[in-house]
DNA sequence: GCGCTAAGTTACTCGCGGGTAAGATAGTCC
DNA sequence: GGACTATCTTACCCGCGAGTAACTTAGCGC
């Protein structure tokens, strides 16, 4: 979807929804909620406001909708890499995968969903944690086939889980070092499923780094 | 330090500002950066908005110093959890215990850390990631001894290890089944230790649970 | 008691930005 | 090519809340 048409250009109701989602998307990524204006997300799609209201009742049903795409986005991510294996293990690294994948996005989608400023709206929060309990919901599921624990004490471990590779995906963006995203999920699904007591103590300091390829354990 | 004085009450410079910063917390925590009012603040400790000017240049200002504070408060607390045995294993579970303790305290503090609706803010932003990499530096000295991975692999799996703690304390607040802290903190401990592998595969669906003895499902 | 200063109040200003009324024009159907 | 409608623009309103100027009073020193 363009960001934005040439000034002067109609558009069909329905294209031109879908274009100034993308454009909300844009800024509401670009600058968060607050600091975005309507004039702004209008002249991102290169419109005017009034257009805006023509197809989104306020500001803030505009901030839902866009929510509410990112957040199927997202699930089908994270379904889709629980899916792509039948092994638990595999499962677990490639959900890591899956976080790594979506916060490196071009388009930073994951900011609405980990660092909306509109966490104080219900709203906002109730879309927000339904994602976050579905997500948990399926890896609880994973969970507590492999460790026997209860529902409660799986969900427990899955919104732990989650928040590591969110975490840890959003840590990986900002900085730059020699790590690449693969061994980042490598090892971070070794986390997972082995805990720290897993990595065996036997490399030189520098060790697995990924410069060139190896393989991470061992 | 009390929210509210009396009205009519004059008190000292330092005491009054140390009460505005009380005061501010509280609001701030209640509704977010941005539907917070100076007025309400003002109100909140019993007086009236230019006072709060007399001590802070701005809102913002205000916020910055109550963030500081708030990140001052976390740091002692995970500080205090990785001095508090020299045993690693012992260091992970009880700083997934201060994150938990820290998220339940009754201030709420932990929601300017991390649920700030002013995350847009380059300040506000560096305060964060400041704290963030204070503790993971800290954390990620425990890993790189038990592990030996390199600094930038162990670097990466505190940042994930104080996500989850992170992730798993927000949950645990928000949901209200039979399980204790203690039974959490020890869940997550060892979760970060052995990994999910390292669960035996062996109790009925209800196994560690801390309560009495109740049927979960039907 | 007298007056000086620090503490606090009342009563404003003012800009920003969400939201809207009313008018303009592109495109289409006949 | 005339009229009808859906699309888009110009030009406004108006409330909210940050920030401030000017005034008041408590309380201490003497």
């Amino acid at each position: 979807m363009s960001i934005e048409t040439a000034r002067g250009v109609r558009l069909p109701r329905g294209q031109r929804k879908q274009q100034l989602l993308a454009a909300a998307l844009h800024v509401f990524v670009k600058t968060g909620y607050h600091a975005a204006s309507m004039d702004e997300i209008a002249a991102q799609a290169g419109v005017t406001k009034p257009v805006l209201y023509q197809h989104f009742g306020s500001k803030r049903d505009l901030y839902m909708a866009v929510l509410e795409a990112g957040s199927e986005d997202f699930l089908a991510t994270i379904r889709q890499a629980l899916e792509s294996t039948t092994n638990n293990e595999g499962r677990v690294e490639a959900t890591v995968a899956a976080y790594l994948e979506f916060v490196n996005r071009e388009d930073a989608t994951y900011r609405l969903l980990f660092e909306s400023d509109l966490v104080n709206s219900p709203d906002v929060r109730n879309t927000v944690r339904r994602v976050d309990d579905i997500c948990a919901a399926m890896l609880s599921q994973v969970i507590a086939e492999d460790t026997g624990l209860s529902p409660e004490e799986a969900t427990l471990l899955a919104y732990g889980m989650l928040g590591m590779a969110m975490a840890a995906a959003k840590y990986f963006l900002t900085t730059d070092d020699e790590l690449t995203t693969e061994s980042a999920a490598t090892l971070l699904g070794a986390l997972s499923w082995k805990g720290i007591s897993g990595f065996p103590k036997s490399h030189p300091p520098k060790s697995v780094t990924s410069a060139e390829s190896e393989q991470v354990e061992n």
